[in-house]
RNA sequence: GGGCGGUUAGCUCAGUUGGUUAGAGCGCUACGUUGACAUCGUAGAGGUCAUUGGUUCGACUCCAUUACCGCCCACCA
């Protein structure tokens, strides 16, 4: 039979089972109609991703899940894959190009694509390399990329078939426009940065009047394409001018004055001009009053011919000149200096010029609402339960989805355009004839693939053929998700719609939205603020092992996790903990199985046993339930303190002295333990998957070729947990320690064998009759005990609920001291006892409380009351 | 500005339908290598549960208020 080394020598241990569960196919997912499936889609990664603590955090989770169902007996299907994340790939490969002093235009399309996909065969996938060495437990088989051939026909054909619903429709837009790089830029490719400008005052005057209003502005060269001024509705300054007419300086063009809730009264006059080309906002409030819209600054930030004399010119010279002009002319009522926020271009930190284009979205309101219903009526439910209240906040007001991206790596749009007639042509094929035909040069949003992923992956086509795709209907919908709250709109929400509409189904039943990890210090961990310790580095300093448990250990549900490397030592201690408990029981049975002097003879009626048995099923229920509502860190607390108090501090303590005292049944005293410590390895394996494995090869032969992550997982024998047995253990418990409690005030050390005299009453003295040699062994005492009141000389006391303890000393008593600890212990009581009494004498308590609280109070004051006349005794 | 959370021991956090002498880990103090574990053991100190009010026989727990902190969204002419 094996040993079990001093150390857990774990680096080579982990990649033996890595290299161990891959081979062997551990962990493929068959259809399997006799079995229940228990199925989980991974939140693709970037391609360009690598991963950090919250990745770690985030699989570890989806693992812990699919390793618990796993051993159940589910057929556990979890899909691994990735995203081809549109920007930030494209900017890795542009990256490439610019290092070697190339432009992408000088490239082409064509060529670029495949340099992308070059580039995602070499650098791409790192993270997918990370999770091995996580022991996620997903099945390789299936690893699935967004830009997969299967799914980018699913992408195509969504698009299509929503644009023949009618659901997909080009508009225009404002967009960020960096002019530096002459392209357009998400919102996560821009910053706002504080900018100092002037805020000017201006006039205009009403048609055919003296009267004016005053307009503030930062911008006064876009003035030439203002169509409205507005005002608040309910701003009584300015209510008699609405329905009017202004004349715009300078351009000399009559607009309206409108109302709109938009305008802030408070802000600068209370009175905005609109200018719907150039602000988003203006655009907003156009599109309410079917406002024009005209441009006056081109892509490369000059006035246009709406900018008449200042064609040609800078934004910001025009802008000066603009503004002197309107000096000359009388219109400038003042100019002041003006601190605002400025959106700048993450690239290449030039200012974003707001601008309108032809973007293609996604009507998303019908599509919203059964995706509303499906969260209300619980079929999916969220966890914490809160985020309910995020998603109905947007669902319900939802905006159109701008699908279209100006980028080159991505699923390009299926829409086609003729070269002469302009007539639209949209289908998953390409036009018969394609040399009439420009493709639509967009690209589609990253997430318009994402959407899909909990079908797509199963290898959805929106054709006949999904009627026989048995994988998808055997693992769709899904059980479980894990993400990250922050992408509950860009992701959650789109895949409960895509899910609804294209499978007729929730694409899963509960989502868990995991936490935020941060720094100690509680910054987000990013790679720009490098506070964000390299798991991998982690990995191999404590053990992967180590990582997981302390990061689900830290991990409460709905909280953010504040986690540096040093708290990683909670997981390794445990770990390290585990791992002597197994050792300690092998060397025992094997040093009784090679021994005759041990027999096999049955223990019946054990207090030690029965009490463990009740902490193990207790234990069992609790983490059961713990697990079923998504607690997981209380379901680490709960291993965590069953394997280190119960377990090693009790059991495995008291474990040396009953194989002592009872030879004759050590076998079946320590095949006990280790039927209880097999079960906790099975327990734990969820959360420790490596050191468990390795462990559960140690503890028996012939398992060579199995795995512990297909046993099966223990079940509870709730008959066992028995609050009596455990009542009693707890007084061994009570006397146990306020003896070392004795010794330790005296600095008596465990070595030096004392005495210890014990009074109780009648009643109490089988129970001593029964454990008292239990007791003494454990405390290193000679005891003795009686139901005596007569205090023995020479000795210090503690009194506990039932027993008075003693401990005889050789020198002498220090007799204040003690007093003195009686005297507070008493005050102590005293002040408790109020408290009860005072609860008890009022007779509203009395008559309101339920009948089990009083007579707890009732038990407590009696309690109390005995301890305190023991200790008064003691002090006069 | 809108929405959503949080505030419990020096630190990080539990405390699940209101009834415990409010718990854990780390840190701290004292003692200790007794047959697995110093990545350990034993014992101990440490909290008016952010504020103010309310509901209740009873509030860390429920309601309201204030203060501070955080997240998401929108970004103001």
């Amino acid at each position: 039979m094996t040993e079990i080394p001093k150390n857990y020598d774990i680096k080579p241990t982990e990649e033996k089972w890595t290299e161990f569960w891959e081979e062997k196919k551990v962990y493929h997912a068959n259809v399997r109609p006799d079995r229940k499936k228990y199925s989980i889609v991974i939140p693709p990664p970037n391609v360009t991703g690598i991963l950090h603590i919250g990745h770690i955090l985030n699989n570890t989770i989806q693992d812990l899940y699919a390793r618990w169902k796993r051993m159940q007996g589910y057929e556990v299907c979890w899909v691994p894959g990735m995203d081809h994340a549109g920007i930030a790939t494209q900017m890795m490969v542009e990256k490439d190009l610019a290092s070697k002093g190339i432009k992408k235009e000088d490239v082409g399309r064509e060529e670029f694509i495949k340099l992308a996909w070059e580039w995602k065969e070499k650098h791409g996938g790192h993270i997918l390399k990370q999770l091995r060495k996580l022991g996620a437990s997903v099945d390789w088989s299936k690893e699935r990329f967004t830009m997969d051939e299967g799914l980018s026909k699913a992408v195509n054909e969504v698009f299509v078939d929503l644009y023949k619903k009618g659901l997909i429709y080009r508009g225009e837009r404002i967009t960020n426009w960096d002019p530096e790089s002459m392209t357009t830029v998400s919102d996560d490719e821009t910053f706002y940065k504080e900018k100092h400008d002037k805020l000017y005052y201006i006039k205009y005057f009403l048609k055919d009047s003296d009267e004016y209003v005053t307009i503030a502005t930062t911008r006064p060269e876009t003035m030439f394409v203002d169509v409205a001024v507005a005002v608040n509705p309910h701003d009584e300054r300015y209510a008699k001018f609405v329905g009017k007419t202004v004349i715009l300086p300078l351009a000399n063009k009559e607009i309206p004055v409108i109302a709109d809730e938009y305008v802030d009264k408070e802000f600068g006059t209370g009175v905005l001009k609109i200018t719907p080309a150039h602000d988003i906002n203006d655009f907003e409030v156009g599109k309410r009053h079917n406002l024009p819209v005209m441009s006056v600054v081109t892509k490369d930030s000059t006035l246009n011919k709406y900018g008449m004399e200042f064609e040609g010119l800078n934004i910001f010279k025009a802008r000066k000149q603009v503004a002197e002009k309107l000096e000359q002319l009388g219109h400038i009522e003042k100019v002041e200096d003006y601190a605002h926020n400025v959106m700048y271009s993450e690239k290449s930190k030039a200012m974003i010029e707001p601008i309108l284009s032809e973007q293609w979205f996604v009507s998303m309101k019908k599509l919203a609402e059964p995706a509303i219903k499906v969260v209300e009526e619980g079929r999916i439910k969220f966890y914490p339960e809160m985020w309910t209240k995020t998603y109905y906040h947007w669902m319900r007001n939802v905006r159109d989805w701008c699908i279209s991206r100006q980028l080159w790596w991505g699923h390009q749009i299926p829409v086609w355009y003729h070269n002469e007639t302009g007539e639209v042509y949209c289908d998953v094929k390409p036009p018969e004839d394609p040399e009439n035909w420009t493709q639509d040069s967009d690209v589609l949003d990253t997430w318009f693939s994402s959407w899909l992923w909990p079908f797509s992956v199963f290898g959805w086509q929106n054709s006949e053929k999904d009627a026989n795709n048995k994988e998808l209907h055997y693992f769709y919908p899904t059980d479980l998700l894990v993400t990250a709250s922050d992408i509950i709109y860009l992701w959650v929400a789109r895949m409960i719609i895509a899910g609804l509409e294209y499978m007729k189904d929730i694409p899963f039943k509960d989502v868990y939205f995991n936490s935020l990890v941060r720094d100690g210090e509680g910054r987000k961990m990013s790679k720009t603020l490098g506070n964000s310790p390299d798991p991998l580095d982690v990995m191999d300093k404590y053990g992967t092992d180590a990582l997981r448990f302390t990061l689900i250990y830290l991990a409460p549900l709905g909280n953010d996790v504040l986690y540096d490397e040093k708290k990683t030592e909670i997981g390794r201690n445990f770990v390290t903990k585990l791992w002597n408990a197994g050792r300690f029981l092998m060397m025992n049975y094997q040093k009784i199985l090679g021994s005759s002097e041990y027999g096999s003879e049955p223990l019946d009626n054990d207090i030690v046993e029965k009490w463990i048995d009740s902490r193990f099923n207790s234990t069992l229920k609790d983490i059961n339930t713990n697990l079923n509502d998504y607690r997981l860190n209380d379901y680490t607390k709960a291993m965590y303190s069953f394997v280190w108090s119960d377990f090693c501090d009790w059991y495995i303590e008291l474990l040396k002295i009953r194989l002592d005292d009872n030879k004759d049944s050590a076998v079946s005293i320590i095949e006990k333990a280790m039927g209880i410590y097999e079960n906790i390895l099975k327990m734990l394996h969820p959360v420790i998957p490596f050191v468990t494995e390795e462990l559960w090869h140690l503890l028996k032969d012939g398992r060579e070729n199995k795995s512990i992550s297909v046993q099966e997982f223990p079940e509870i024998a709730v008959e066992k947990i028995d609050p009596i047995i455990e009542d009693e253990f707890q007084n061994i418990i009570n006397i146990v320690t306020s003896i070392r409690n004795l010794r330790s005030e005296n600095n008596i050390v465990f070595t030096t064998k004392c005495n210890v005299i014990m009074h109780t009453d009648e009643d109490k003295i089988k129970f001593l009759d029964t454990y008292g040699d239990l007791i003494s062994k454990m405390c290193n005492v000679d005891l003795s005990y009686s139901t005596s009141h007569d205090e023995p000389g020479n000795s210090i006391s503690n009194v506990i609920s039932g027993f008075v303890i003693y401990l005889l000393l050789e020198g002498v008593v220090d007799s204040e001291k003690q007093k003195e600890k009686y005297v507070k212990e008493i005050e102590k009581l005293e002040s408790y006892l109020k408290g009860i009494d005072s609860k008890l004498t009022n007779t509203k308590f009395v008559e309101n409380a339920p009948p089990e609280i009083i007579a707890r109070e009732r038990d407590k004051k009696k309690d109390t009351e005995d301890k305190l006349e023991k200790l008064r005794s003691k002090v006069t």
